[in-house]
DNA sequence: TCACTTTGGCAGGCAGTCTAAGGAAGTGTT
DNA sequence: AACACTTCCTTAGACTGCCTGCCAAAGTGA
């Protein structure tokens, strides 16, 4: 049995330490205990290779009998794994030891309007495979999460890991989502999308803890872990495609909003000009700036494959086509001031840009930087930010989907066995 | 001899639980006591009246032998006082005792461009004693500060308050503070003051722990502590008066992003029309849409008490001046676009408005209440935020100075006699 | 061979919590 | 008036977890 109550409350990506002793309930000696076994176990995940107790007890500030005894009970769980000794450094042999990555497994389903990207990772969020299929179409929520649910089960037979080894599913859809219950509230751009209990449905079908987050908040999660925002932890990733979105990440932690809503900048008001335009269900800047913008502004826009239009438009702006080299102007303005704004209001180290658009164009991304920069106060000039994520968007479904069920697997393998 | 250095690591506004047992010093059991502690305390502080033993092990979920060591100690301290038995409810008699809120003391300077506020409360936040001063000009912040020291020794001495018993201060600065080293790097607003180390002056001045913090950052504690904004952990204050900041509180922590510039919306970009327009060290929403904006859009605007041009401008706009009405109309509608958009990013439960601008007129907050509503997408309906603060500045001013000195007197207290 | 270093384990102590039991001081009922 | 019962608080004892101090193991270097 999985102890699933334990992971969802405790697991999930709010890491915020809560109030200690909740109700009495068997006393909190334990709490100490988990968050040193934690710090211990944080380091010998960011170890690549093997690793001694007494590193352990250099990086983690513990003692040396508490790393000790942590440390047996990490290797009596398995999580980690016993080397023998190794060579001696002017005194006592040192055993060595290593992170068991594959002790457990993380899958990440990622829901994207026309394709949905799935991985299976280990413990360290290593990918260890992983699959774009195309969303399917015309059958309901239910059909569909049953089949990813099964491709994921595939995907573990293939890495030839047990099923009762996935130890945490991260999903990651584009709309609200609301976190807390694991319900995409509302997705637009998945038709029949509303109200969908995406973790209940998926944690029957898999058995093992689902949490369920918007799909560019989980981007900024892993563009923080192994991205561009690596050691930024007050930071921002703005999603140009269809829709545009942002990701913030604040003191490390990710902000959801009161609704769930984020950093959805869709609906960002771009100028009184536009205060009586009825935008309809898409907002101002994603009307203005999304590909239905950008393909408003160019003739041949908008008709066949995006990818297609969009490298074409590209190229004629770089040739000097005036009507392309204004297109791609206008929008990377519009997209400037929104990062600009969303840059004086939370104040990152770091905006990351990602989606097609920016994937695709380099001097997007330079005119975009140019608004940022004049856009900023003399005497506020940050650094530059809204470096274009080189990460390949797959890699980083995949490991962000990692990242959001990192927590979630470290708990409950401490928990199960500990 | 005070132990300051201890406020300062532990004390401040950010509450967040840090790492356990740095590096071994002195062990960690400690943590613990003084989490259950604060716990205890902060029930303590909340009744407005007298209470008992068991009502605060009710109330914090700890054991009765916990809860009887604890209130020994805060006994023993002064910190909370025995009042003696009271009334049988079929049982043994409680010992009622009470939180000694006169026990020490704490003191809020809030710094205006033109006047400043100075207050003393009680350790409860209750305030006791405020002055309004006009800022003086013409001298160094040295100097100022000097004075402002001496005007707070006097609130304390009225107060019959001896010196020693202040035990936090906090100040609030119209600009960019630097709150981990207690500095106010820029503050247009106030002449001369790049770089002013205000911790480190009134620190040894008062010889009180000081900590120091963007003004509008203060009153947003203000607000959701006992103002408009209670029960909001994510909320916004925004302000607008000569300048335009905003303060924002996450989870019911102080955001300051990473250059301490969060929620600086001065600079918010209002459309692409205003790209190529230099605001200088202005923003362009604060340019546009600041008092210096409405005076641009009215005649009689900026000679003479701002006061005074602005109650005569919104008297003329509710009698029909179409002018009045059409300055009116274009701030607020500026207003109502940088609430939205802060709206969208953050997504708070509450956005409070203050400043002189909204406390003189009640049309411009429901013309501002139009333009975020009809702004945020169908879908998206939310509550309707911006509920003009009711709260009189200078109460606000003075408690937000208490509730940013809360945390940090209550690890004083513990500390100095636990 | 001997001193010294590095690594890891064990014993003992301390701090803080909890449960369990008991004392104190009432109310209510017979 | 005696008894049971309630409520409130304290004391006693056990548990958990951490730490320091000491010691054994197993090497290096002179």
């Amino acid at each position: 049995m999985k102890p699933e109550t334990h992971l969802r409350g405790d697991g999930g990506l709010s890491s915020r330490t809560r109030g200690i002793a909740h109700h009495g309930s068997g006393g909190d000696s334990g709490h100490l205990r988990r968050l040193n076994l934690d710090r211990v176990l944080v380091v010998a995940m960011d170890r690549p290779d093997s690793f001694t107790r007494a590193e352990l007890i250099e990086a983690t500030g513990l003692s040396a009998p508490t790393v000790g005894t942590l440390v047996s009970h990490l290797i009596r769980s398995g999580v980690v794994r016993e080397l023998g000794a190794g060579p001696s450094r002017g005194g006592r042999r040192p055993a060595f030891m290593e992170f068991n990555a594959r002790h457990g497994f993380v899958a990440g389903i990622d829901l994207g309007p026309t394709r949905t990207r799935l991985s299976v990772a280990d413990l360290r969020g290593e990918p260890l495979a992983h699959r774009i299929v195309p969303t399917p179409a015309g059958i309901g929520p239910e059909a569909l999460l049953s089949r990813m649910a099964g491709a994921v089960r595939a995907l573990m037979r293939d890495e030839a890991a047990p099923p009762e080894k996935l130890l945490a599913v991260a999903v990651g859809a584009p709309g609200v989502v609301d976190y807390d219950r694991g319900v995409v509230t509302l997705a637009p751009n998945l038709s029949g999308w509303t109200n969908v209990a995406v973790r209940d449905t998926l944690e029957r079908a898999l058995e093992a803890p689902v949490v369920v987050e918007n799909d560019v908040n989980l981007a900024v999660i892993g563009e923080h872990w192994r991205g561009a925002a690596r050691g930024h932890v007050t930071c921002v990733f703005l999603f140009v495609g269809t829709g545009i979105g942002a990701g913030v990440l604040i003191d490390g932690e990710l902000h959801r909003g009161h609704h769930f809503m984020a950093g959805e900048i869709a609906v960002m008001c771009m100028g009184p000009q536009y205060l009586s335009v009825d935008f309809g269900s898409r907002g101002c800047l994603e009307t203005l700036a999304g590909l239905q913008g950008l393909a408003a502004r160019w003739p041949s826009g908008g008709r066949g494959d995006p990818v297609r239009w969009m490298a074409e438009l590209f190229e004629a702006a770089q040739k000097g086509d005036r009507t392309a080299h204004q297109a791609v102007d206008e929008t990377a303005r519009l997209i400037g001031i929104a990062v600009a704004n969303v840059g004086a209001v939370v104040d990152p180290s770091l905006i990351v840009l990602g989606g097609a658009l920016f994937a695709q164009a380099e001097p997007l991304v330079h005119e975009v930087r140019k608004v940022v920069s004049s856009s900023s106060p003399r005497w506020a000039r940050k650094r530059p930010s809204g470096a274009a994520s080189s990460w390949p968007p797959a890699r980083r479904a995949a490991s962000s989907g990692c990242a959001c069920a990192k927590r979630a697997s470290r708990c409950e393998v401490v928990d199960r066995h500990g």
